[in-house]
RNA sequence: GUGGAUAUAGCUCAGCUGGUUAGAGCAUCGGAUUGUGAUUCCGAGGGUCGUGGGUUCAAAUCCCAUUAUCCACCCCA
């Protein structure tokens, strides 16, 4: 019998149990900023209805998307009226013109799920992966303010990541398509493809772009590109300066002043909600290629490690649900893919190697005292301490090398000599060190000891 | 969807212009007088060289096809 090689179709991740932890203490730290500051969360199916999910249909969104049938269905020929989300916004569209009058607005919602994305295969690109998204959709208008409540969101959970300094870049696209009319590019369509050349500047530079919109498709004048390529290459050192730059912009017409005054309003709430200065930035070549951002947008990045790009990005939309309602539901909203996030921490080296969620594990020395460790592991488990206890003979060293390559990190031995002196023999594995313990106060002792290890400062889940 | 590269052990790879039983490192498993791991030492298992065909006395090696994977573009988290 020949077998199957096991295998995943590419473009997913699959973890091993330590990274798993490592995984699920990010996906943890971002829920508690989430709800820190009062998101509410929200799941919706990971199937949805074609007609649901397609209504803007476009070349890329269609290519991409997943369609799902039942067998039955199938063999009848008929068209699949089932696909997998492609992302969080669009159910969230759906979620909200369906129970518009059951929510409270502004409805703030965070949702963390899976997507799924029929992309070819790529270092780091994902075909499955985990969107971590925060939304706050208004009825009929929202303030500006709240679009500065987001990069403190976004300030909250990777300072706590301490996977190093980062910037929160922002951008307006008012502001974008003003300066663009200012140069000459009046028309909404010309500016919005100019906007999408203009994001690319920082990964194909200058000479592309130059070149791409003096081409065939723009063919602007080389004065207009120049101010263009002027502008786009500024970026803000420090709060002050950030306003100078704007300050500086000058006006000329509605949109460009719009666009100013948002992107000013938004920087000062950045900083009144505490925000440190050198965590955020204007950078005038921000975009977003998606074409439904109206003003604000954002994209964070490492300082350390630009080669990542972007870890969180999002932006501000004037009308969330217009396929579904006739309410009129302006938001602003961010997301974090997750899985590519992580794949990518990890190949930086950023991410350490977890312990186990099994903090402590009794080791077996006389198959005859089993209850007795079995009642250790009780005693510690009441104690809110995750205990495994060894349950089948092996060789003492086995079990201690089981402990060390599981990452568990305390090895309790209840042998006779113990037992005799009402101790328990601990062993820190990482620490390579060895007490004895009175029986009675080893869950105080351990409890202290992995409270220890938790404050020391460190990456993310050591 | 467009263009380019690669395919040898579980993983990373070596194998020069075709020539005996295809190698290394890591990983795995066993052992070094039975109460101590990740470092050391000794030993073992594991590959029809992606698949199909062709050239040849002889193919992992050359040619063709096919499949898979990877990279770039497009797009995006």
């Amino acid at each position: 019998m020949s077998l199957t090689k096991p295998r995943t179709m590419p473009g997913v991740l699959e973890l091993l149990p330590l990274e798993q932890i490592a995984f699920q203490g990010v996906l943890d730290g971002i829920r508690r900023n989430f709800e820190r500051f009062g998101f509410l969360p929200v799941e919706t199916p990971v199937i949805e209805l074609s007609e649901v999910l397609l209504t803007k249909t476009g070349g890329e969104t269609e290519r991409q998307v997943y369609f799902v049938q039942s067998t039955g269905s199938l063999k009848q020929g008929d068209e699949p009226e089932l696909a997998l989300r492609f992302d969080l916004t669009v159910p969230l569209a759906r979620y909200v013109a369906e129970h518009e009058h059951q929510l409270q607005f502004p409805f703030r919602r965070y949702q963390m799920q899976r997507v799924y994305r029929g992309e070819s295969a790529q270092r780091g690109r994902f075909r499955e992966f985990y969107q971590c998204d925060i939304d706050v959709i208004g009825k009929d208008a929202l303030s500006v303010r709240f679009d500065a409540e987001l990069p403190a969101v976004i300030h909250g959970i990777f300072s706590e990541l301490a996977i190093g300094p980062f910037t929160i870049q922002m951008n307006n696209r008012k502001l974008m398509r003003g300066f663009f009319e200012r140069v000459g590019v009046t028309d909404p369509e010309q500016q919005g493809l100019v906007l999408r050349e203009v994001d690319k500047i920082d990964k194909r530079g200058e000479a592309y772009v130059r070149d791409a919109l003096m081409g065939e498709q723009f063919k602007l004048g080389a004065d207009a590109v120049a101010q263009i390529l002027a502008f786009i290459a500024q970026r803000s050192n420090g709060h002050e300066d950030a306003v100078a730059k704007l300050d500086a912009l000058g006006g000329g017409n509605a949109m460009l002043e719009a666009g100013v005054a948002e992107l000013k309003e938004v920087l000062a709430f950045v900083r009144a909600l505490g925000v440190p200065e050198a965590n955020y930035a204007i950078n005038f070549s921000i975009a977003r290629g998606l074409d439904y951002y109206t003003g604000t947008v954002y994209e964070t990045t490492l300082n350390d490690h630009p080669q990542i790009g972007s870890i969180c990005s999002g932006g501000r939309y004037e009308n969330l649900a217009s396929h579904y309602t006739k309410s009129k539901l302006p938001g602003v909203g961010i997301s974090i893919g997750l899985t590519r996030l992580f794949w990518q921490l990890r190949e930086a080296g950023l991410i350490g190697t977890a312990s186990s969620s099994v903090q402590a594990m009794v080791a077996l020395m006389n198959e005859a005292d089993l209850p007795k460790y079995i009642e250790l592991a009780t005693q510690l488990r009441a104690a809110g301490i995750n205990t495994e206890v060894q349950l089948e003979p092996k060789k003492l060293g086995k079990q201690f090398q089981y402990a060390s390559k599981a990452g568990i990190r305390f090895v309790l031995v209840l042998g006779e000599d113990e037992m005799a002196k009402g101790t328990v023999s601990v062993k820190d594995m990482p620490r390579e060190l060895q007490y004895e313990v009175a029986r009675a106060e080893l869950a105080k002792t351990l409890r202290v000891e992995i409270e220890q290890l938790a404050a020391m400062p460190k990456g993310l889940a050591s």
